[in-house]
DNA sequence: GTCCACACGTGACCC
DNA sequence: TGGGTCACGTGTGGA
């Protein structure tokens, strides 16, 4: 059976190993070839034919099967991942170490089912990228002190960045909010840009949380409304 | 600067081309050499040594710094998966394939959670009864179509009743939403009767969402607030 | 025509 | 040994 391939130096082994006969357009050979190569010891290498030749097969053959079994793996994640087949495949990678680290955090933060408000002030956007219809999932979640007008100012953020919340979840103790979001960008989205410009979308947001607020936040919120 | 490497079959070439001996435990050459091939045509090639040799340089440290570059995020993804720097290239990108696919799933199913409306209003209400301080605490669950002012409705119920919210989960899905509500009573509160009050307050909230807002829902939900 | 990414065959090394 | 993985340098084809 003959081999699919050409390519490689390779070639040049098996013209040497098994024809008489130098390719038409073969590799180059310098003009300062050693005559000494052509002339130096050949002893004991003149049985190769036959099981040195069937051990190289082997190998070829086995060292193909693996390329092919990593191969397989690469494309089933560039299936699983949102990327089209022509990612290369360091990118892809560094795409799927990042959507690992991603759900790991995501995983712990579950367990942790911190939904509830921490001291300080929080903010953690990543994204799901696992719409079935395409479009861009993210997750975000944002912890700080409350205001009257937390609520209508994340609802125009988002409006801002055209995304359209899908879920969100809320949970206030003690005047501290904690807001965990998940919102739906547009089908073209590119999601690690979005990511970033949704990060420091809310940023801003936490960081004008400022003090025209500070007396009636704890009027509102430990007694009467949420609002 | 000397590189690192003399494995490959690449050797010969590096001796064919550069030096003029051949290595001491250079690759095996078959007794039957070519005469042909050492007189056969080398003309047109005299030229390599310099541009072409450089190119190959250049060439060969690409290559290498490609596959550092993918040897990096292999070793990313070892350290991230439980697994030991042991495990082979093609078991490792196996495990992670398995890694994504069980989490996708599990985001997944908590997308597809209860949270998100059905097609048909619902209200539930619940008491828990297990606060640590004594207090009643209630989880309520209400879904009906969109409307502008379903959230301060919801709210000013809840004030009406002396409830706090401590947490509030909302999902929103082509003019539907649900809201889940984790709200506590005052101390003295009776669970039951209480129970009851919320749920009918919430049953007329429900009923509340009328004519009147029906256009508006589109505009204000799928643009630009949820208030 | 230079860069980039890939598949290939091979030597080294490990059970 | 024989079967396995790995890193290497190279040919090749696409921007």
């Amino acid at each position: 059976m003959q081999p699919e391939n050409s390519s490689g130096m390779s070639e040049i082994y098996r013209i040497l190993t098994h024809t008489g006969m130098p390719r038409a357009n073969g590799p180059e050979i310098p003009t300062f070839f050693p005559t000494s190569f052509c002339a130096s010891d050949m002893s004991g290498i003149t049985e190769l034919p036959q099981a040195r030749a069937l051990a190289a097969k082997n190998h070829k053959e086995a060292e193909k099967r693996r390329r092919e079994r990593i191969k397989g793996h690469l494309d089933e994640l560039r299936r699983l991942l949102p990327c089209n087949s022509k990612t290369d495949k360091a990118s892809l990678l560094a795409k799927v170490v990042q959507r690992v680290r991603d759900l790991k955090q995501q995983t712990s933060d579950i367990a942790g089912s911190d939904i509830f408000p921490s001291e300080t002030d929080e903010i953690s956007v990543f994204s799901d990228e696992f719409s079935s219809d395409g479009r861009s999932i993210f997750k975000a979640s944002v912890c700080c002190e409350d205001r009257s007008d937390l609520l209508p100012d994340l609802i125009e953020t988002l409006n801002s960045l055209h995304l359209r919340t899908l879920k969100a979840e809320m949970a206030m103790v003690g005047g501290r909010v904690r807001n965990v979001l998940v919102v739906a960008g547009d089908r073209d989205f590119n999601g690690d840009d979005c990511t970033d410009l949704l990060r420091d979308a809310l940023k801003a947001l936490v960081e004008r949380s400022d003090s025209s607020d500070r007396c009636k936040r704890q009027r509102i919120f430990d007694r009467r409304t949420m609002k």
